[in-house]
Formats: C-alpha cells, sequence, structure tokens
DNA sequence: GTAAGAATTGACACCGGTGTCAGGTTCAAG
DNA sequence: CTTGAACCTGACACCGGTGTCAATTCTTAC
C-alpha cells in the first residue's frame, strides 16, 4: 500500500512515517518511480512503534528492539542481546514506576472532578 | 525552608523550582534579601507537580488544577469551574488510554526479555 | 498528452520543561 | 569585616518527534 493509505489507517502522519524510515524502523519497497510501497503487516508494526514512543522509548532503542518481537504475523524474531536486556529492563522498570505515577494524578483527577460533581448536585 | 534543601528533598532541581513560580505552581515567602522561603507543605506540593507533569498535563492545567486538589494538610480546597472539569476529564481519559498504551509495551518488554533469558538458559 | 491528485526530498520551526552559564547579591560563620 | 557557600535574575540552548511549506516528480484516469 501506499504512504497515504498507510497514514489513514494507522492515524500516523506521512510525515512521522518517513521519518520512522530514516530511524530504521520501518522499511518500504518502491515502485519504479520511487514511491514507497509497504507490506501489509506495517499497520500492525507502525501501531507497536507509536507504542514505544508513548512509552517513552527514543527511536535508537525501538530500532534495537523491534526485531526482536514476535510479531502477529509470527516470523522468527531474533533473540535479544544481554546488553540490550539490560537496557529492556530498565525502560520496563521506568515504564511500571511511570505508570504507578499516572494512576496517582488519575485518582487525583477524579476525586477533583467528583467532588465538583457532587457540589454541583448537593449544590451546598 | 530555603530552594536548595526543597530541591534536595524533592530531587527536583532548584532551576525548575523556580521556574514552577513563574507558572504559579509554587509560591514561596521571601527573605528582606529577596531570597525563597519555602513552607513545609512545599514538598509535598512539589511531588505533586512533578506527577501531574509526568501525568502529561501543561503548566496551565496544573495552575487550575492545583486549588481544587484536595492538600495533606487538609485545608479547603476549590471546587473546580465546569469548564476545568470538562478539561480534566479529557486528560483523565487520555491517561486511561495512556496507561494501557504503556501496559502493553510493558508486556512485550517483558515478552522480549522473556524470552531472551529463556534463550541464554536452555542455550539453544 | 494532459490534468489532477498523490508522493518525493529538504529545510525550517515548534513545543516546553530543563540544563547551564554569567554576573551580581545575600547569608551565615569565623 | 571577610569569606565562601548559597541564592538571585536573565538569557541561551537542547531534545526529538512532528507540523508545515516549497519545489519536483510520479501515477492514473480521461
Amino acid at each position: 500500500m501506499r504512504i497515504g493509505e498507510l497514514a489513514r489507517r494507522t492515524g500516523v502522519s506521512e510525515r512521522s512515517l518517513r521519518y520512522y524510515e530514516t530511524q530504521g524502523l520501518l522499511t518500504a519497497d518502491r515502485t519504479p518511480g520511487g514511491h514507497r510501497d509497504y507490506a501489509e503487516g506495517a499497520v500492525d508494526r507502525v501501531i507497536r512503534i507509536q507504542e514505544f514512543y508513548a512509552a517513552g522509548l527514543c527511536s535508537a532503542k525501538i530500532a534495537e528492539l523491534l526485531p526482536c518481537v514476535r510479531d502477529a504475523d509470527g516470523g522468527p524474531s531474533a533473540i535479544a542481546t544481554p546488553r540490550l536486556v539490560g537496557d529492556l529492563s530498565v525502560e520496563r522498570d521506568r515504564i511500571d514506576r511511570k505508570i504507578d505515577e499516572l494512576r496517582r494524578s488519575r485518582e487525583v483527577l477524579d476525586d477533583v472532578i467528583a467532588t465538583a460533581a457532587g457540589e454541583t448536585a448537593s449544590g451546598d
């Protein structure tokens, strides 16, 4: 598929898709004229990339990590090197802490929202 | 307490503490010479601010939100306006989605790490 | 062949919290 | 006093994924 369709199907801008390619996260065949031609699996891959970005990983880490991830299409996946495993463990711990932080903030927001709702309802 | 101590106790840089003040997130008395003098509650407040930042809220939203948060010292808290409640609900939903994303990424990382560990252990 | 839509590369800018440096002032201990 | 640590303000820069514009080129349907 072409970049426009991939952008539409993933909700990711064409700009970002091209950027991913420069970062070694995403590959595409080329038409004789030079237009990118993506495989079907690119959709899942792009979504995964976005998740990793959202998790706070940088392009370089994602580039190392992606080959080790079992895809939906079950291709053979690489085995992470000990160094990468160490890095990923650090990231995982960071993510765990981040989730806790988010949960705390979420609860505070909920509390503020609930309090306002209560005041509105009872009117005192 | 002085800014140095607050920075040490919260793990937040002096630079950031001063920045928070410009954003209306944190106040401090001043010594006759102009040095900041923080109340004891500043520690909790700074930690809360950091959590909100980590949750993806911008300074302006945090500034609106903070007065409505019930502090540990139980001072009277303001009631969020309907507009703010709307904004916060949007933020809360965003945080919920983010937590889900983080969880997914965390599982993938765990999988990669576990796979590598298994290969290392069995050696095949 | 031609026109319109889609894609290409390249460059510049943004966001916004934080790091850091400079030059000057205040504080506290001797 | 004096001295060194701590603090003050102001300014500049960064990060790094993304938005956006410009000038070309490719594709496709008529």
